[in-house]
DNA sequence: CTGTATCCTAAGGGATACTG
DNA sequence: CAGTATCCCTTAGGATACAG
């Protein structure tokens, strides 16, 4: 058995721990916009396209409680907060880069091609 | 925009994609277990931990569609049926391996250890 | 021993509206 | 600008029963 818990849960991996970290639809883009450096809320939502408000704060919110961003508030008006990578989310950076190679190779096998802007078909 | 499609829907990122073809609870145990080579469907389900038939039948036929694992029926009473890796499969080995190990570094970070089985309390 | 089908629940995630 | 809350729906995944 190499069972163990992590905050109430049982995990049967190490590999499931991971996915606890850094799975879910967003978490990995999140984490690899900032590998750009600090960013505030509105440049992140920026730089991922198709996400929510929801879903970029609560994903943000897990991964501060996971160790893997910090967050840190400027006393300006208008408000002003940054997100950054810790070291262990730096750490991350590494195995979504493998996941996003294995995904772009994937992308090959099946013959997928990234949708071009369709022109105007007059 | 990096957007493209497969099976009729949308990813937003290589990496979206990856997790369609490993991601999910079961698969990459499956994959994992695989790595010794062939197995049939009853050498699976022991070497899987808490897995019930009906994810892993379910995980082992999307990983046929998808290309990661084969089939080969033996004409035999009893039945039997062996699944081994794709030379694509194969190569997700390496990528499975890379989340492993950053899940045994949560772990530590974590300060997590393996449940021991506990001693009779007498 | 291999393989499906049905029922059901918990959780992830989208849309939308609202506040300091 | 940054940050929450509520409603709702889809789906992964568990339990169970059954068939060649």
């Amino acid at each position: 058995m190499k069972d163990f818990t992590y905050n109430g849960r049982i995990y049967y991996s190490p590999v499931e721990l991971t996915m606890a970290f850094i799975g879910g639809t967003w978490k990995m883009p999140i984490l690899l916009v900032l590998r750009k450096g600090k960013l505030r809320y509105g440049e992140l939502k920026n730089n991922i396209p198709h996400i929510t408000d929801k879903m970029l704060y609560s994903q943000l919110r897990e991964l501060e409680k996971k160790g893997m961003i910090e967050r840190k508030v400027y006393k300006e008006k208008p408000p002003r907060v940054d997100y950054f990578l810790t070291p262990l989310g730096k750490r991350s950076i590494k195995v979504i880069d493998t996941l996003n190679k294995f995904g772009e190779h994937l992308m090959v096998v099946n013959g997928l091609m990234v949708n071009n802007r369709k022109r105007p078909q007059n």
